[in-house]
DNA sequence: TCGGGTTGGTTTGGTTTTCCAACTCGATTA
DNA sequence: TAATCGAGTTGGAAAACCAAACCAACCCGA
């Protein structure tokens, strides 16, 4: 029987934040830059990928695009709340780059969980709010 | 003062995982393909570019090729440890997938957590181990 | 009024990736 | 002997990417 291509929501989501930059503007987003300039000068991308990307977001509901000038007309750029809801994604990369693959010079963006801890994130179910370990998760169902 | 590229761990992850087929690859291991031509099938990604992605995964030690017959040689894919510690991208990914990007006939894959539950990744503070709500995380310091 | 500077892009022209179909190669099965 | 299978290669076309230059609309100082 011919098996086919795998429709899965992870293919979906990177369909969305997968090409290159996208993650990096949505990163810059949430660290308070919202002017084209910073984004360019933070992420290093070029400008007409950003501009793309900026797009691209917007039109999928991630971002919006406001006028804070009218004259000259300037735009800041802000996580809509389906945007802000990528932090997981950003958080857990930030978290898996700061263990496995951490440079010379230390983390440039440090966070503060409320609980007055540094932050770092750890996946726990939603159900039982128990953090998850290894071998605790197993695929029940997988399609062909 | 001209203000930098901000070199950080969301940057250093994309270039390990962020090109486009990469994450798939990793998908189709973790849901237990290790053959190349079940990875091609259920990826739908390029032969050739899939060879490239998982030679480079190798190359960076989250993926080993194991031969698993001599004549003719044959070959399998597996996640090393520091593969597998890319579950949780995976999992916040296929979340952000599920909740916001549903396609029509469901998800493809369902998990169990070994409460009992069906597995919904949620992320919580590694510190205090509570689940993390909105706004419950701040940006203590951002490089310039 | 002239020349610079700022912001938020777009255009240009070329380089690199990615994509795809078809092909290979050794071994195996029918 | 032919067909098949797994695991790739190969060659050429398409798409994505990139740096640098350009543009528009305004502001500022001399």
């Amino acid at each position: 029987m011919m098996t086919q291509v795998r429709e899965c929501s992870v293919a979906r989501t990177l369909e969305l934040v997968g090409s290159k930059w996208t993650l990096l503007v949505v990163r810059e987003l949430f660290l308070g830059s919202h002017r084209f300039e910073e984004i360019a000068r933070f992420t290093g991308g070029p400008r007409d990928i950003l501009t793309d990307r900026l797009r691209r977001l917007e039109a999928h509901g991630l971002v919006t695009r406001v006028q804070y000038e009218q004259r000259p007309p300037r735009f800041e750029y802000h996580l809509t709340d389906l945007g802000r809801s990528l932090a997981p994604i950003i958080a857990t990369m930030r978290e898996f780059g700061d263990r496995h693959l951490a440079g010379d010079d230390g983390p440039p963006a440090r966070f503060e969980h409320s609980c007055g801890s540094e932050f770092h994130p750890v996946l726990a179910c939603k159900a039982c709010g128990e953090v998850v370990r290894r071998g605790e998760v197993e695929v029940v169902e997988a399609a062909s």
